[in-house]
DNA sequence: CTGCTTTGTTCCTATTATCGGAACACAGTT
DNA sequence: AACTGTGTTCCGATAATAGGAACAAAGCAG
């Protein structure tokens, strides 16, 4: 609407991507004059969006771009009270865990915590994630009418991430309506190969799914059990911290319609 | 520079406060129209940078922020080459642990790690102090020109946080040359009453300081030979991840006056 | 050393996007 | 029902922006 504003966050977005980048290259890049690029490069700096990186020429994201979007977090309780549970699954069980929201057309990770096991698996905090191959994917758009959920996914086929992953709109909505039974999604390598998660909805106070937990762990780690109990630690988790939301014991087993968000 | 670009900014900084605001109300704050409020919301929201709180209503920080936010500690190698370090301090030395860089005129919390101990200081990752009162900032405007130092800090007296804080710049000019003759700050309950901290600075492999660590105690858990053991092992730590950015052990020592960054 | 290229930065004015008061629709209160 | 608050939309005068051109400095090849 603002073009001007619109270019000074088509920039921060682009060093966003986390490389350091020259005016020029930015106005490459956008396709704009160099010298808007400066101009919108100046104002960012002014208020510490923006900074030189240690070289003295090029530019990168500022400090008060890490505090402001610090800030995200501070927003109600979800990840002051989800952060013990999800050091718990991570310590205790040996699950790498992961808290995540749906926005736009990808889960966001706002916590990912890795467990001390032997294989690391690389989802940062921050980072974003496919929504057809993942768990949180799955449990997040089964919140949603069957028709939003087509418009989100887009035009089929869905990117194959590994061999496993589901690239059709009938195979997803097949899933969908599992875990609109079960309560719970889970992601046999579909996303990353060799890695099994599960998911699960949290819940506030009016009911809403606001974001979901997922725990995950190397395929070849889990015994004959593994999976049931897997679910289990996932969804206990979700629901705990669903209730310390002020979510009724109720309504953390219906599966709401209502439209998590417009946009 | 650019005027509406700094208007979208201004939102943005307001937003960050932590709390939710409405049109109007970030309006009369900045003493703007509604209109052009509006208009920079809108910009802002179709970014990601800004969402709608959930009453619907009211905006607050968005998703996109906190993503290229949190890509500031993917620069260089700082933050991931800190962490390890910090949490040895945190977990097996029970101190509280910090990461900090000088931006403008405080002290950034890069990473705030806290122990197990029984008292939790509450610094959080992204918040920022004041640079007369902490071991950080003494130990970061060491390494700059008398100068600048003073025109950093700005008018006397400075805020008084405690009955400890040092509040004229005679003082802190003195603490300024015993950290440059041993190479670390320490904070005794200066910041934060019942609070002893240490500080020390990390180079890069250009010989510049580019952040600091400090870990932090409550006073009484101090024993008699305890505020030797904390600096040295704070020292340890920031000459350990000096070491591992490139610094040549020889350059950890010297006193570098050369200017940090301007602005 | 010299010419070529590329960088960040500044200047300037026609143009165009922005400004911001006024008006609207809705919600909650009195 | 009148009032006061909210978010939102409209639109013409106006002021801020656009962006090509020019400049200084740095890096590089010959």
């Amino acid at each position: 609407m603002s073009q001007s504003a619109d270019r000074a966050l088509a920039v921060l977005d682009l060093l966003g991507a986390g490389q350091e980048l020259g005016v020029r290259e930015i106005a490459r890049e956008l396709d704009l004059a160099a010298s808007i690029v400066q101009r919108m490069i100046n104002t960012l700096c002014d208020r510490g969006y923006v900074e030189r990186g240690p070289g003295g020429q090029k530019y990168r994201v500022g400090y008060r771009a890490f505090q402001v979007g610090r800030s995200y977090l501070a927003h109600g309780d979800l990840h002051a009270v989800s952060l013990p549970e999800l050091r718990t699954m991570a310590e205790r069980d040996q699950i790498n865990a992961y808290l995540g929201v749906l926005r736009g057309a990808s889960v966001v990770y706002l916590e990912a915590l890795q467990s001390k096991g032997p294989i690391a698996i690389t989802s940062t905090q921050g980072s974003s994630a496919s929504l057809h191959s993942t768990a949180f994917g799955k449990v997040l758009l089964a919140e949603l009418p069957d028709t939003e959920i087509a418009a989100i996914l887009g035009s089929e086929p869905f990117q194959r991430l590994t061999p496993k992953t589901k690239t059709t709109l009938d195979e997803f909505m097949e899933e969908i309506r599992e875990v609109r039974r079960t309560g719970y999604a889970v992601s046999d390598e579909e996303n990353i190969e060799g890695v099994f998660a599960a998911g699960a909805v949290i819940r506030d106070a009016s009911g809403q799914a606001v974001a979901s937990v997922s725990g995950a762990v190397p395929r070849h780690q889990l015994h004959s059990d593994g999976i049931d109990n897997l679910c289990h630690i996932v969804v206990g988790a979700a629901q705990r911290i669903s209730r310390r939301l002020g979510a009724a014991p109720a309504a953390m087993l219906r599966t709401s319609r209502s439209a998590l968000q417009s946009s």
